[in-house]
DNA sequence: TATTGTTATACTCTATAACTATA
DNA sequence: TATAGTTATAGAGTATAACAATA
């Protein structure tokens, strides 16, 4: 089966990243989820609820996730004056530094996978990608934020 | 940054990826992990060290998987007449059925990603996946058997 | 009535460490 | 002394369901 052995090297390649990505966050105490977490504060607070809309997960989840990056300083709840419901999730300024040590060595990871990929392999590579993705589905995560 | 894009494009094919391979598996009462252990057995029996040695994951996490397979009735343990501190584990019918349609399911799954891709995309693809799988360092886990 | 996020509960996957039985 | 796999314990990530506060 060509088309299995195509999904397998995907996949080996993701969780090799995955696990190279972990190792190094962990040094921040952070993991892919948590760095998501920290990636979509950064232009502000957010709301517990957007962030579950953005991840497509449900709002438990969030509730644990923010938990922990609070019990270790990096974020914040706040009230949202403008629902007294809902919490606003900010960066502290500690968790601003975790993202951004995260943020470089994201960078270095995923710099030295593509590393020696000629331009003309990036360019295909993009275009293969996407029009998986698309056969996918529609793009329901915020993937930017990884 | 073009490189985080390509890395985030391939997480995202992944990540969908398994998400519909979980939702299809889940009627067999697999998961990924699950699936990919009976995989692992339809040439035979198999020691558990030697499954934990193949997904590069610690002998615990190969006796919690295989508990919950025996539980639900998939594999059986055995006695390994060589050295009797040995399990082997081996798939009972209802495990071999279930083997059978969740590659299936897989097949149909992984199918349907690459189904209009042509076939220079696909060798394409493939070559550059290699490359990259290559560069994340030697292959420690059978890939072939998730 | 609907929505926001919490508690309560539980499952899967994973890990480390200490231990038992065997080699 | 080393190995195979277990118990014991833990933690992250995820889910559903019931509930409180608020809209």
């Amino acid at each position: 089966m060509d088309e299995l052995q195509l999904a397998e090297q995907m996949l080996s390649c993701v969780t090799k990243m995955r696990r190279a990505l972990d190792e190094r966050l962990k040094v921040y105490g952070l993991s892919v989820p948590r760095k998501r977490v920290l990636g979509a504060l950064t232009e502000g607070p957010v709301r517990q609820g957007t962030l579950a809309a953005a991840f497509a997960v449900t709002p438990r989840t969030i509730t644990e996730l923010v938990d922990g990056l609070q019990r270790d300083g990096l974020v914040e709840r706040r009230d949202d004056p403008a629902d007294r419901r809902a919490r606003l999730v900010c960066l502290t300024p500690a968790g601003r530094l975790a993202d951004e040590q995260a943020k470089a060595a994201r960078a270095e990871v995923i710099g030295g996978m593509f590393a020696d990929l000629p331009a003309e392999d990036r360019a295909a590579l993009a275009r293969i990608l996407t029009s998986i993705d698309h056969r996918l589905g529609a793009v329901p995560l915020d993937e930017r934020t990884r």
